[in-house]
DNA sequence: TACATACAC
DNA sequence: CATGGTGTATGTA
């Protein structure tokens, strides 16, 4: 009850999450009928739907996808789901059958001592923060131009939809929606006197005004980390350290970040420089402040989250959206008041799937849900998913911080990737020429980030999208990385191994649908990882030309050129 | 290592 | 006209 929530005065501040009125988030939990098997549900739950016609938007939903191929494959994987939620199912009342007290024996031998571990790690103070952008994208353009705002836009086209304006969510438009439903959305809901617009998105775009935000905020924690293009975490331990440390008539920003940055020197842990609630106070106005800062220097608003740790500061920076925030505090009662009623789907790392498995084994919903089926959780889910699950269920994370281990001089901006892909949708073909062309494409275009990076892959993977929506993979990894001097003609090695990976996985296809289900392909992707690390040592030239021959007397067919013709010219 | 899934944005 | 692209983690064999 003492949440501190708050609204910016410019808010948009209709239907600010209140914690007093214990509002739940469990809408959609028996709205989703078994037969619709509800694979895009829509309208709910996200933020800007708050007014919307729920049951209209989803009739409609549901009528525009009718019997396409997607909606198809979605219903086949739902029917998957549902039997594995009867094996679940059996498997739990086998174990009831087998004892009827382990829930209590597996929480008090393992379970709650666990988590009574966790707890006693906790932070004792929130200076966590998650600062995510308002519909960023879209917002974006809006800067430029302004009255696209004025109606129902999004960033996208009549295929897919990565952003809309809070105008056309009220209308149920939102991300990952194709936009020729959106549009029908907007047509309907609106009598015919709206329609959605749909801007092109532009990445450059994105990335400038995210870099000026993220120079903002780098003022209050050097070493905040983008998560994505509109998503801040950051600490603000140090910059309240500083705060306190300096008497109270000179607390200006100028003063503290210069406190900061000089001295490492120890000053007390915050906790005892002013109490849990002073600090709190000053949490508060110092987010405020930023957001501010970040709207009057950029034009975007943002909302944020201040907690403990970042699973919870994730969630309370939701909570208020657009352009809000909300700072949950570091005690027990505070954590378990704020997390307890909400849907367990609101937890970073919970998606529909596990959502669905959750409710319909245990009827878990909420938080509390979780909690108290913590005994059931761990017995059913495998081992890294329970775990997840139990420190859900206490909201605890570890939150590592320093887990930027990247390289030991300088912040290495390439922090230990493990992959790098290009894919490409595109209209189905069964043309094995097309195919390859495209693949081709695909491949060379990779390369050449790759080979900007400086990375040197092991192992090449190929991506098959199905014109229903079925996904095939294969990969191949070599003993010698790509891309190890330039000019090796590991580009051409790539399209090779591309080509021939997509060539076994037909062969395969085929094979197994002895019928002439044709091998009509949507998307091709290509994908580098196992990366040489830096400091491996070089293999000898032996070996290397030794392996390079293997590379291609074991990809090539005899007599082939080693071009991607190659592949054009077979299956 | 190979392949399939789930998840986030 | 008809459902994206990039990256990570996990489980299973």
């Amino acid at each position: 009850m003492m949440l501190a929530n708050d609204q910016d005065e410019e808010g948009l501040g209709s239907t600010a999450y209140n914690a007093e009125a214990g509002r739940v988030d469990v809408r959609f939990a028996d709205s989703i009928s078994l037969k619709t098997t509800a694979l895009v549900i829509a309208a709910s739950d996200k933020a800007g739907m708050k007014g919307a016609p729920r049951d209209r938007i989803n009739e409609i939903i549901a009528r525009e996808s009718k019997g396409s191929l997607f909606m198809q494959r979605a219903h086949h994987l739902a029917e998957k789901d549902g039997e594995k939620i009867q094996s679940l199912l059996q498997r739990l009342n086998e174990k009831d059958d087998q004892s009827d007290n382990w829930r209590v024996s597996m929480c008090e031998d393992t379970i709650d001592p666990q988590l009574e571990r966790y707890r006693s790690q906790r932070k004792k103070v929130s200076t966590r923060v998650v600062v995510d952008l308002d519909s960023f994208f879209i917002s974006c353009h809006i800067l430029d131009n302004p009255e696209l705002d004025e109606s129902p836009c999004c960033v996208g086209g009549p295929k897919m939809i990565s952003t809309s304006n809070y105008k056309a969510r009220r209308y149920g438009v939102r991300a990952a929606m194709p936009g020729f439903i959106g549009q029908v959305l907007v047509k309907e809901l609106s009598g015919g006197s709206e329609c959605l617009t749909f801007v092109k998105s532009d990445f450059k775009l994105y990335h400038s005004k995210s870099a000026e935000v993220k120079a903002i905020l780098q003022e209050y924690d050097k070493t905040l980390k983008m998560c994505s293009l509109d998503e801040a975490y950051m600490d603000i331990e140090s910059y309240l350290d500083a705060y306190f440390s300096i008497t109270e008539g000179d607390r200006d920003h100028a003063a503290i970040t210069k406190r900061m940055s000089n001295s490492d020197d120890d000053r007390p842990p915050l906790q005892e420089m002013a109490s849990i609630l002073e600090i709190k106070e000053v949490t508060k106005n110092l987010l405020h402040s930023i957001r501010k800062r970040v709207h009057r220097e950029t034009g975007l608003t943002c909302s944020a989250g201040t907690a403990s740790n970042f699973m919870i500061a994730k969630i309370a920076s939701d909570m208020n959206k657009p352009n809000g925030q909300v700072f949950v505090g570091p005690s027990e009662e505070e954590i378990r008041t704020f997390l307890s009623p909400l849907s367990v789907r609101k937890v970073c790392g919970v998606g529909r799937i596990l959502e669905k498995f959750l409710r319909a084994t245990l009827g878990v919903v909420t938080v509390a849900d979780l909690y108290a089926k913590r005994a059931e959780v761990n017995f059913l889910f495998k081992p890294a998913t329970a775990q997840f699950l139990l420190r859900v269920s206490i909201g605890y994370s570890e939150d590592s911080r320093r887990e930027s281990e990247g390289g030991e001089r300088g912040d290495d901006e390439s922090a230990q990737r493990k992959g790098m892909s290009g894919e490409r949708t595109f209209q189905p073909t069964d043309t094995w020429s097309d195919l390859c062309v495209k693949l081709e494409s695909i491949a060379t275009r990779l390369a050449k980030d790759i080979q900007s990076k400086g990375l040197k892959p092991r192992t090449i993977g190929l991506k098959v999208k199905l014109a229903n929506f079925n996904l095939l993979t294969r990969t191949n990894t070599r003993q010698v990385a790509l891309f190890q001097q330039a000019g090796d003609g590991s580009t051409q090695t790539l399209v090779d191994i591309a080509v021939k990976l997509l060539r076994d996985v037909k062969r395969a296809f085929v094979e197994e649908h002895k019928d002439k289900a044709g091998f009509m392909v949507r998307l091709l992707g290509v994908r580098c990882s196992n990366f040489r690390l830096e400091r491996e040592t070089q293999p000898s030239i032996l070996q290397f030309q030794k392996n390079a021959c293997d590379v291609q007397l074991d990809q090539l067919e005899p007599g082939h050129p080693l071009e991607t013709s190659a592949g054009l010219s077979s299956t």
